[in-house]
DNA sequence: ACAACGTATCGACACTTCTCGATGGCTGGC
DNA sequence: GCCAGCCATCGAGAAGTGTCGATACGTTGT
């Protein structure tokens, strides 16, 4: 951890540094809900729930419209809730899924912290 | 395929659907960005270079603050240029990744193809 | 040509993730 | 109380990912 100050020969290919950039924790705070967005399955069933009225579907719709076994979208639902994108709750004998509301807003606002000035600001 | 129309019994579980969810190839192709987005490393590096004069940085600049090996940042940075979000030029001895302008937004432009109505609109 | 430097690629390892069939817990109807 | 249906969890196997040291490639300067 020793610095060797006898060296102080600026590297010639640096560019101007503008801004602070994202810190540690909040980078993985913010890769955890986009490593859930990064599956293709999650994303159709992300999509199935929000297609439906009230932003909410039971598993039993979405089991079949993505085609795989029933324990694999259980494990992807469960991925998405700890995610915080949706919620889940009993009602009866089913279970339903349901957008968080405002969750994707804040995805598309993790963006902004990541890069400020290369989005639009939205008015 | 054979559809078994003498069973017509509705499940009592389902709710409506309001309209058509993300198609697969759709879902396999923003699943692609966003498992990029999905490291810690990746979103470090991507805002380092954002936060760059110009939204550009030399890999110099990127290898040291992260704490990685070199090996490890050039994968990463391969990554984010295969998902479209960065770019990289030879500048004689340097190598430059810059930010794709708009890459961003494209991203958060997906956010509303897999659920619109859960999205604020951008004014 | 040759040496020095910056960076990409390779090979390997540990670790995580996706997927499934099987099992178990909970609910509602008989 | 028992059975049937819905769904979460378990255990396992295959595939993918993050990380590194070593090496190869291209550029610059001598």
């Amino acid at each position: 951890m020793s610095l060797d100050l006898t060296d102080v020969s600026t590297p010639d290919c640096c560019a101007t540094v503008v801004r602070e950039s994202l810190d540690p924790a909040a980078a993985e705070q913010h890769a955890r809900v986009f490593k859930a967005l990064g599956d293709p399955t999650r994303l159709r069933l992300l999509s199935i729930v929000a297609a439906h009225d009230g932003a909410e579907a039971c598993v039993c719709d979405l089991t079949e419209p993505v085609g795989l076994a029933q324990a694999t979208v259980s494990h992807h639902l469960k991925v998405l809730v700890d995610a915080g994108l949706l919620t889940r709750s009993q009602r009866g004998k089913w279970g339903y899924y349901a957008l968080v509301p405002g969750a994707l807003d804040q995805v598309a606002r993790s963006l902004a912290d990541v890069a400020p000035e290369s989005l639009i600001p939205h008015g």
